[in-house]
DNA sequence: TTAAACCCTATTGAATTAGTATGAATTATA
DNA sequence: TATAATTCATACTAATTCAATAGGGTTTAA
């Protein structure tokens, strides 16, 4: 019942990307130093968020990636859900399953539902510019 | 981020517990076969609840399980913990670890806290005498 | 022309998952 | 007392996922 790195240090990048606005690109390696997180490994993350056009590239030296749109347009549940794959904590209430084939234990998939609305309920009403609020004000010191 | 068969199926065995009220001790072949699950595997489930005394066991002919407290003693989230280990999203807000040496990364940190409380909010809310009744509903049709 | 950057795919060691398998210990009952 | 039903304990395993690492190829600014 973990978030693996995979969507804990995509959120990381996009909040990274989030918090820059020369409107330069930033790049993969500069990421990987702030966030100490391999650089290698950050690349594979970071394609997956730029094929799904979270972020656009810039190819060449001087070249890195930026936010295709502003931080209010994604939340938390986006990232996360193109990272780590559904949400749901179990199968069952994932949206495209209509039927598990066990209905008759209805009282556990109450409690599935139930855990499935709460977490959704929390990453889909935060987005990157809360972050990027939150994030200031703690480096601010308060 | 998902629950396991460990905790799917230690909450439906501690429902079906549940739902009996005979005074008999019920036989983890009898549990597996409504619950068509295989039954040297909940043997290896129900031995987990066993040594945390959440059950109790009568060994020998006529033998079986049955819950030690009344159904509303036990919250889903005693299950699923007990069983599942940790429900945290992330190891950094689990109740033990003070600190994860990151705390410059305090935006994401207060996704995963609050994520950790919607959770928790559920599961330590829902006790087995809840889903008791839930399933009564269900199965009588409403 | 060079080198800095992105792009793509394969490999890998470790851990976890979801069970199977085997047999021992206990005990009600015929 | 013998049998069989049950719990108890431990070992094993095939498949998958995780978290990277490795090794290149492509683009392009300077």
């Amino acid at each position: 019942m973990k978030i693996s790195t995979k969507g804990r240090y995509a959120l990381r990048l996009m909040l990274d990307l989030a918090m820059d606005n020369s409107g330069k690109p930033i790049s993969i390696k500069e990421i990987a130093g702030r966030q100490e997180i391999s650089d290698k490994y950050l690349e594979q993350i970071i394609s997956i968020l730029n094929s799904a056009g979270f972020v656009r590239s810039v190819r060449g030296p001087q070249g890195g990636y930026m936010l295709k749109n502003d931080p209010q347009n994604y939340t938390v549940g986006m990232i996360l859900r193109l990272t780590e794959g559904s949400l749901a904590p179990v199968s069952c209430v994932e949206d495209k399953i209509a039927d598990c084939g066990r209905m008759e234990n209805c009282a556990t998939m109450n409690v599935w539902k139930r855990l499935n609305d709460a977490i959704n309920g929390v990453v889909d009403n935060i987005t990157l510019s809360d972050l990027v609020e939150w994030q200031k004000s703690c480096e601010s010191g308060f």
